[in-house]
DNA sequence: CTATGGCACGGATT
DNA sequence: AATCCGTGCCATAG
């Protein structure tokens, strides 16, 4: 394996040492940008060079390796990925808004954690800065569908404000992607999401008097009864139910999230911070991929050499305190540069695994596991967890995806499946999708097809029409 | 009778 | 040790 980064030979490992590594490696771009900045603060040791630029492309360099794309051996392989630290000014967290930190802390499962961000980046623009509190508890109390089942006045009481002003905050998050999230039962999601899609699709007349007044009709599929109801004819009642389960979606949290697009009706102030950039260069059969490992910082945290010499002749009472100083700052420096260490052997067999899957997609993600890759890389499994969970990467095409997504082991076999349904005529049975993926070569239980199918919010078969049209 | 969702079990993964 | 995931069995709706 080409090109690692020669500065960090692992030295003899105090617990201490080990511990912060931990912590680091489990940190994203924006946490450590806070863990190190307090530390910049409290700590005389620690110190910040001025950033470092390569004098050829002017790339800005987070440590004190050569710039890696100038030093690169032309004939280099191109399957061999380039993987460094970078901190490149745009993905710097001093930019990123504070409130950020509020958020992230539930015991929200992986897949889901990333939501309350997602949404708070969308409409932090339109929130009135004393509501961003507000925001992010509801956002953090969203259950995994995406809906709001907390009591109002139970939030509102939390925060000495009326229900009105909760009910505010909330009808702005509905609106944001995906639509109708916040809403505190599925029919209030697809009524949202109906006002939205009315602006640019012609509906069923009486759609939504259908959704607010025979919910529970329409989702036990009782459509003579409910006909009855509103007076309607069995063929209005069937093209309303059709439209539905085509367009809407009553759980708006379930089959969106990955599906992120950046700058595509979503503000363009928003900010998806990743904590690895990959971008593809060249074309064709020759294309590199490069891999960045977000840095937080502009420029490389050292200890300042002043106070190393400064520390020979300190004054008696301030020798202890000053020693310790340093050795918290030397300490926090080493273990920084093994989290980074760690974090691009780790992208390094990463980028050349999952090539496939990043230039082409999902259906090119190779299942394995974080196990075989920390075998691989001889470290702890638990190392390489830390290393994935609550990372944000965006890929060439601009999706943002958390690195979780690259140990996923049953999408490409979900997204064979989203296509199979995609193409159908009519209809299939879960049994027809399962023989069909077994044609493929995939072997999945008639069971397991409706967990994916579930999964990827698609209805069962006999309440989906051919019509193929997503929400928006 | 067929298609699907719920529950729960066991093995794999973290 | 805790959690996740695929799967089999069974009840239920259509």
């Amino acid at each position: 394996m080409l090109l690692q980064t020669q500065s960090t030979t692992i030295r003899p490992l105090t617990t201490a040492h080990l511990a912060q590594t931990m912590t680091l490696l489990g940190l994203t771009s924006f946490e450590l940008y806070q863990k190190i900045e307090t530390e910049l603060a409290s700590n005389p040791a620690l110190e910040l060079t001025a950033e470092r630029v390569c004098p050829h492309c002017r790339r800005p360099l987070a440590d004190s390796n050569p710039c890696p794309i100038c030093t690169r051996p032309s004939n280099s392989n191109p399957n061999e990925p380039i993987v460094y630290v970078s901190s490149r000014e745009d993905f710097l967290p001093s930019k990123y808004t504070s409130s950020e930190s509020e958020i992230s802390e539930e015991g929200l499962t992986p897949d889901s954690e990333d939501l309350p961000t997602y949404v708070l980046r969308q409409i932090a623009p339109d929130l009135d800065p004393d509501d961003h509190f507000i925001a992010a508890h509801i956002l953090t109390s969203l259950d995994d569908d995406g809906l709001l089942r907390t009591p109002l006045a139970e939030i509102a009481h939390y925060h000495h404000v009326p229900i009105s002003r909760i009910e505010d905050v909330i009808h702005l998050i509905q609106h944001s992607d995906p639509l109708g999230v916040g809403s505190q039962t599925p029919q209030e999601a697809l009524l949202v999401q109906l006002e939205i899609l009315a602006e640019t699709t012609t509906i069923p007349p009486f759609t939504a008097k259908a959704i607010q007044e025979g919910m529970d009709l329409l989702s036990r599929r009782q459509y003579s009864e409910l006909g009855h109801k509103l007076h309607l004819p069995l063929s209005n009642v069937k093209e309303i139910a059709n439209f539905i389960s085509d367009n809407l979606n009553p759980y708006p949290a379930r089959a969106h999230w990955g599906d992120v697009r950046q700058g595509s009706s979503a503000n363009p102030d928003v900010y998806y911070h990743p904590d690895i950039v990959i971008t593809s260069q060249g074309e064709s059969e020759v294309t590199h991929l490069m891999v960045e490992v977000i840095s937080p910082l502009a420029g490389r945290l050292r200890i300042n050499p002043l106070f190393r010499e400064a520390i020979h002749d300190a004054p008696q009472e301030k020798a202890e305190q000053w020693q310790e100083d340093l050795d918290r700052a030397s300490l926090l420096v080493k273990c920084l540069q093994q989290r980074n260490n760690t974090l691009v052997r780790l992208m390094q067999r990463l980028a050349v695994i999952q090539r496939q899957f990043i230039l082409e997609g999902d259906s090119e993600l190779a299942p394995i596991t974080r196990a075989s890759l920390a075998e691989e890389l001889g470290v702890h499994e638990s190392t390489i967890s830390r290393a994935v969970a609550s990372k944000a990467v965006q890929l060439p095409t601009g999706r943002m995806v958390p690195l979780s997504k690259f140990f996923d082991r049953s999408l490409h076999i979900r997204t064979a499946l989203l296509e199979i349904i995609a193409k159908e005529s009519k209809p299939l049975t879960d049994i027809q999708i399962a023989k069909i993926l077994d044609k493929q070569g995939y072997q999945v239980a008639r069971r397991t097809v409706a967990k994916y199918r579930a999964m990827e919010g698609i209805l069962p078969a006999h309440l989906r029409s051919k019509n193929k049209q997503n929400i928006r």
